[in-house]
DNA sequence: AAACGCCTTGGACGATCGCCCAGGGCGTAC
DNA sequence: GTACGCCCTGGGCGATCGTCCAAGGCGTTT
């Protein structure tokens, strides 16, 4: 048997490692985080790094996709609750006006869809995420009879995440601002 | 007076590097275009790209404005064309339609976006590209009597860009399928 | 012909890159 | 105790990075 005492610190070197890659994707992008940077504010040694993964861009992905599996699995129940169509955009709302497009949260969002771009592996895993979070917004969009549920929630989602990349460079893109119009999305009710 | 002959030569070089920069930010992603790169497909020498250019970032920078204005001044007169506000609608959905995310125009807007959001001049630059094509856009939708039409051209532009960005890893999202979805959002009409 | 202006070359600078590996520390299993 | 397994260090590999600069080509102006 491994000595558990050496695993456990293995285990969360290895954690450290993940959320590290996190805030660097942000703060850097993607291609620009550097196995020295990681190590460094991680507090290890760069050779640790390919010590826990096979390289870079390997690392990259799993702390990527990790963070927003966690993130949008935890958005699930939330969406659970929300009593009609509009609470559960407003929930969405909401989220938009935690972030300006700057911070770290929106970035790694937007670094993630771009390196899948050219990426078949992170390519797969993004739509395993990104489903599964659209078609619990249809289901919910659905009991609430609006119309093409599953096209209004692959709508809503990339709206808001088009609204994030704008709020970059457009600070007026407030939730108020814009939530009137995306309201209109759900206008195709077949049930009043 | 300076040699015509050479700083024709000149200046068309430059061009060819502009040209270039803006193909292989698509290809590689913004901070992994280097100034080699640059040069041997432009086919010139590495040093010549620093004579023209004060630095990679700005070449990058000017490339990137430059190919996103001319393409967003380009499709302003085709808007002006458009009779009904479905008319310009239906123009854009076109556009989304020539796209599939991961195509050289997609990236470049997408890279560009992300860069903006850490350099505070290109963000200017193109906060100035999309405001602009954002109200032209308004004034026709305001003219075909959408309520709050400058919100209405806003939430369109993000929305056709997050469906741009998430087309990359869900083929099934074409403008057919999102186009009734998008056209809700042209309800809120004051005159019939 | 000599001087000038612009474009271009090719090489050099130190810094950083991803990745690899020999070796040491240390707790567990024989 | 000795051997084993895992975690971790520190340094080294060749390649590539952005930027700079001395030197030359070449057409135009004196």
């Amino acid at each position: 048997m491994p000595g558990p005492k050496a695993a456990d610190q293995g285990r969360e070197v290895r954690g450290r490692l993940l959320r590290v890659a996190a805030e660097l994707i942000a703060e850097r992008g993607w291609s620009a985080v550097s196995t020295r940077m990681l190590a460094e504010r991680a507090g290890v040694t760069p050779g640790l790094v390919h010590y826990h993964f096979s390289s870079v861009h390997a690392l990259l992905t799993e702390a990527a996709i990790g963070t927003m599996r966690s993130l949008v699995e935890g958005l699930g129940p939330l969406l659970e609750r929300a009593g009609t169509a509009e609470e559960a955009l407003d929930l969405m709302l909401a989220a938009l006006d935690e972030h300006d497009g700057r911070d770290p949260l929106s970035l790694l969002f937007a670094e993630t869809y771009l390196a899948a771009a050219r990426d078949e592996t992170l390519r797969r895993s993004l739509a395993e995420v990104v489903t599964a979070f659209r078609d619990r917004l249809a289901a919910r969009l659905a009991a609430q009879g609006v119309a093409a549920p599953d096209q209004t929630a692959a709508v809503v989602a990339a709206a808001i995440d088009g609204l994030m990349l704008h709020r970059a460079f457009t600070p007026g893109l407030t939730a108020p601002a814009v939530a009137p119009i995306l309201r209109r999305l759900l206008d195709g009710r077949v049930l009043t």
